[in-house]
DNA sequence: CGGACCACCTA
DNA sequence: GTAGGTGGTCCGG
């Protein structure tokens, strides 16, 4: 670092943007309901670049409404944005108030962008002998760089890049940076809305730089393009000058350097911690003491504190290691600029622990005397891999006590680890202690494996966290993060990152599993505690205790279970499908003229739209490409051939790709069937969900897509299949919620619902409804589930808008009760911020009072759909507990296969069928006592197909 | 190779 | 209009 003086110029909505997406799938919300991600974001990288960097001048410049003369130039200049998050729009007052506190100058004027502000102040602070670094991901300001003005992009996965007239060069492929300007205005760009020349992308762009030098050279030099790139070059002239003005960043903004005024300046340590302590940002604030209380320690280069970034890429919910699934770090390894150092977080080095491994022997004996002898322990598996179907033990951990805990290590001979587990059954088969984990269907399933059955009490932490905040993520690393202040030692730190190098579990030293495996149940035991407490309020003690975890076994035991499936039928069945798209892509590029990628939009869009012109004013996406989705299309298929071929193809190719190829992959060596991953943890309404492969939403409703379904059959002819199926579940629930008589009796007498309510709705006799009212109707009474809206309906039926809104308003006349349920629903959710199902489980929805009437009308919709789907969700899980619970008790051979949201599919022993056939349809419909009978229909068959 | 986006499958 | 998952293309690190 030189002597020469630095200045810092911050492009605040850049920072904040990315600040708010990195926790978009993870907002930070306060229990004020206010979502924080965006001014977290923003602080944890002005801070990062302060405790980096010491700059000592800095300042924040933000837009402020947009710059009018790039709109005087042209109108649509970002027109297409979407409208700022709310989440945004809410953060941007604080971090005023925040810059204000710590002293921060902040630089706008009105009519100009940030960029404009930056580029000006910049290009003042250089003639003043300043290094000038604009703090901004945005590669537009390339074009302001110069020997002494860089950019300083964050970049993913942490750490920063310097680029300087080198880094620009070789980025964009110019001479020198102002060319950037020319580039991108010749292949324009999506997200300002500047238009760009015609079929000119990123490679055509720098072809053109590098051959004419600037937009001005090409344009002069047309006579040098062939084709259609010429005409289209030549016809857009005036539209590429235009792109070029709008690229330019502004060097004349009315404002002023005054290096004085931009010396990073001490803060107001008070107002600042008082901003942050009601935001609720703990560990913001220490990281925001320690920036200014430490003495400017030139470099954070020394710091080697924690490597954790967001965990973005942690995927499910992480056991384990092995072949490995997950990398904590996105993007390419090669350190830059050395990690961010997040917060003052602290992990197993700073904290005093007492983790040991346990010899074998003696040690073992002695080791599992006193585990017999504790009420409650937590324990986590390591593997050597993400199935549990295939995964060998390499260790357990256990801890019964906060900051202690200690690692059996598992021997590789497979009957030398049997004999070493079963000195630990009366351990895990005890009825009397209970047992503690973070996904513990996994560590069931694995242990099964080895005979052994995990009894007595259990405690989830995923689940309970589920529960106690369904819209978060569960992963431990994260909760850990959350709830104790703590970062575990990560898995790629251990076996490195997926990819060819990294390790198995067993292959680490036994020092560092120990650290890492028992460092996982400490953890999992700490956050037990605090969870217990959290989950005692309201039903929610109930809904874990009653539902969730004994849950957890009837699913491990599914899963378990796996299912048969038909492989010769679905190879034969591929093969004709692969007939059927070859001749519809034969006629498809006869249609077109020419050959192309039917799978890809983009192509297809340009085939359709630009060749073939088939529509004046095509519909677009949010990414400005041609929309060619299935809805768009079929307004086409009836005039157009190719559109139909396109739509079947489509379709085909799909069944193809995701059924009846992917199926027969999914199969399990060691099993010979197919074992799905049911989820608890991910819906925020408490359905399942399923996945590798995802068994529910094998297609049903189109005869080809149906046959799909013959695949699945029972194990053996000694078996036959089953599937118990509640009928209008969701329409049932609501009717006994909103206590609307006419619908509640509608059912107990066993009516067509749908066919009921058209003849109420269109006041005719039952016996004289059309098949078209019916349809009508029934799509009234789905919309009413999920939320119902005139121009929805109007999409989904013939009718016209108008037409629509008097079928929703008649329907609401006929089922008034209806009507006031969902707005009770609405109040409800109101006033308390969240809304629950019959079993009391709660969808918190932060959104129900917000400003913006679209975003508050999604969470208007969820306010009436939760609990209903929820309810349903719930009612199943009930049954699946109690007919899991009498299959076992009964020790019947029949099993519990799959679930499908309201559909439960069984492998039924013939001669219990009868049996079961009862014992099925009761348990499911007395799961749930509703002023409205449940009715549940069985069916039979050789395949799943059938039995439906 | 991973993420964004599109399209399409289910209840 | 609700709730999910998967596969293909395309682009950038």
């Amino acid at each position: 670092m030189s002597d020469q003086k630095r200045l810092f110029l911050v492009d605040a909505y850049a920072l904040i943007f990315r600040g708010y997406y990195a926790f978009i799938k993870n907002p930070r919300i306060n229990s004020k309901g206010e979502d924080t991600s965006a001014i977290m974001g923003f602080m944890n990288s002005l801070l990062d670049v302060i405790k980096r960097e010491r700059p000592d001048h800095l300042a924040v410049c933000f837009d402020k409404g947009g710059s009018a003369d790039r709109v005087e130039m042209f109108e649509a200049y970002k027109a297409n944005r979407d409208e700022t998050p709310e989440g945004i729009k809410t953060a941007v007052p604080y971090i005023y108030e925040i810059l204000k506190a710590m002293h921060i100058p902040i630089m706008v004027k009105e009519g100009f962008e940030a960029d404009d502000v930056i580029g000006t102040l910049s290009r003042q602070a250089e003639k003043e002998g300043y290094k000038v670094f604009m703090v901004t991901p945005d590669k537009d300001f390339a074009q302001l760089v110069t020997d002494n003005i860089f950019m300083y992009r964050p970049v993913f996965g942490g750490g920063y890049e310097t680029w300087g007239i080198p880094e620009v060069k070789k980025k964009f492929e110019v001479d020198n940076p102002l060319q950037v300007i020319d580039f991108l205005g010749m292949m324009g760009d999506a997200s300002d809305n500047i238009p760009g020349l015609p079929g000119v992308g990123e490679k055509t762009a720098k072809k053109f730089i590098n051959q004419f030098g600037s937009m001005e050279g090409l344009l002069e030099n047309t006579d040098q393009l062939k084709g259609k790139m010429k005409e289209k070059v030549e016809a857009n002239s005036e539209l590429g000058l235009l792109s070029k003005k709008l690229a330019t960043i502004m060097l004349d903004v009315p404002v002023d350097f005054d290096a004085k005024d931009f010396e990073l300046d001490h803060p107001d340590i008070e107002k600042v911690k008082e901003i942050f302590q009601n935001l609720e940002f703990r560990r913001l604030t220490d990281n925001f003491l320690k920036t200014f209380s430490q003495e400017a320690s030139t470099s954070a280069s020394t710091e080697n504190t924690t490597k954790k970034e967001v965990p973005k890429a942690a995927s499910k919910e992480q056991k384990s290691a092995g072949a490995g699934q997950f990398s904590l770090f996105g993007g390419d390894d090669s350190p830059k600029t050395e990690t961010v150092s997040e917060f003052t977080r602290k992990t197993a080095e700073t904290t005093t622990h007492f983790y040991q491994s346990i010899a074998p022997g003696m040690a073992t004996q002695l080791f599992v005397k006193n585990l017999l002898n504790q009420s409650s322990v937590c324990f986590d598996t390591e593997t050597t891999g993400l199935n549990p179907l295939t995964a060998e033990l390499v260790g357990i951990a256990f801890s019964w006590e906060a900051g202690k805990g200690f690692y059996m290590p598992f021997p590789e001979d497979r009957n030398e680890a049997q004999d070493l587990i079963e000195i630990l059954r009366p351990f895990f088969e005890s009825e009397t202690i209970e047992k503690i984990g973070q996904n513990l269907k996994y560590d069931i399933k694995v242990l099964a494996k080895y005979n052994i059955e995990v009894k007595g009490k259990l405690f989830d932490t995923m689940l309970a966290h589920y529960l106690i905040n369904p819209d978060m993520r569960h992963n431990m690393d994260v909760l850990a993060e959350t709830y104790l202040n703590y970062t575990p030692i990560s898995i790629t730190e251990l076996i490195g990152k997926k990819g060819k190098n990294q390790l198995s579990m067993r292959e680490v030293p036994i020092e560092k599993q120990t650290e890492y495996a028992v460092e996982d149940a400490d953890i999992t035991l700490q956050l037990k505690e605090h969870f217990e407490k959290e989950l005692g309020e309201a039903n929610t003690q109930k809904l874990f205790n009653d539902i969730e975890i004994p849950l957890l076994r009837v699913l491990a035991s599914m899963e378990l279970e796996g299912i048969n499936l038909d492989k010769d039928f679905l190879s034969s069945l591929s093969e004709a499908l692969n007939n059927d798209i070859a001749n519809l892509e034969k006629s498809i590029f006869e249609a077109a003229g020419e050959e192309f990628n039917i799978a890809s939009p983009k192509q297809l869009g340009v085939i359709l739209f630009e060749k073939m012109k088939l529509v004046d004013k095509p519909k677009k996406t949010k990414t400005g490409q041609y929309s060619t989705a299935e809805d768009v299309l079929s307004y086409l298929a009836k005039d157009h051939k190719i559109i139909q071929d396109i739509l079947e193809y489509r379709g085909l190719a799909k069944l193809k790709s995701t059924y009846v190829d992917a199926l027969p992959l999914q199969v399990e060596d060691s099993t010979g069937r197919v074992h799905t991953d049911y989820i608890q943890t991910v819906a925020a309404t408490g359905r399942l969900s399923s996945n590798n492969p995802n068994l529910q939403n094998i297609p049903i409703r189109t005869e080809r897509g149906r046959q799909v379904r013959k695949a699945f059959i029972p194990r053996n002819e000694e078996y036959t299949l089953l599937a118990a199926d509640y009928s209008q579940i969701e329409l049932r629930i609501i009717a006994a919620l909103s206590e609307e008589e006419t619908m509640i009796e509608a059912f107990k007498n066993g009516e067509d619902i749908h066919a009921s309510t058209a003849s109420r709705v269109f006041n005719v006799p039952l016996t004289e409804v059309t098949r078209e009212q019916r349809s009508n109707a029934k799509t009234v009474n789905f919309g009413i589930i999920y939320g119902v809206s005139a121009f929805g309906l109007s999409n989904q039926t013939d009718l016209s808008r108008s037409e629509a809104k008097e079928l929703i308003d008649t329907y609401y006349e006929t089922y008034p009760k209806l009507k006031a349920y969902m707005s009770k629903q609405v109040d409800f959710a109101r006033d308390n911020g969240y809304v629950q199902t019959v079993l009391g489980r709660r969808r918190y929805l932060k959104d129900i009072n917000s400003r913006n009437a679209v975003v508050r009308g999604a969470a208007e919709r969820n306010a009436v759909n939760a609990p209903i789907q929820g309810s349903a969700a719930d009612i199943i899980k009930i049954a699946m507990i109690r007919i899991h619970e009498k299959l076992t008790a009964g020790n019947y051979k029949s099993k519990m296969l799959l679930q499908v949201h309201d559909e439960l599919v069984f492998d039924i022993y013939k001669p219990e069928l009868e049996t079961m056939k009862t014992l099925i349809k009761t348990e499911m419909e007395k799961a749930y006592q509703l002023s409205v009978p449940l009715d549940v229909d069985l069916d039979i068959g050789d395949n799943w197909l059938e039995a439906h």
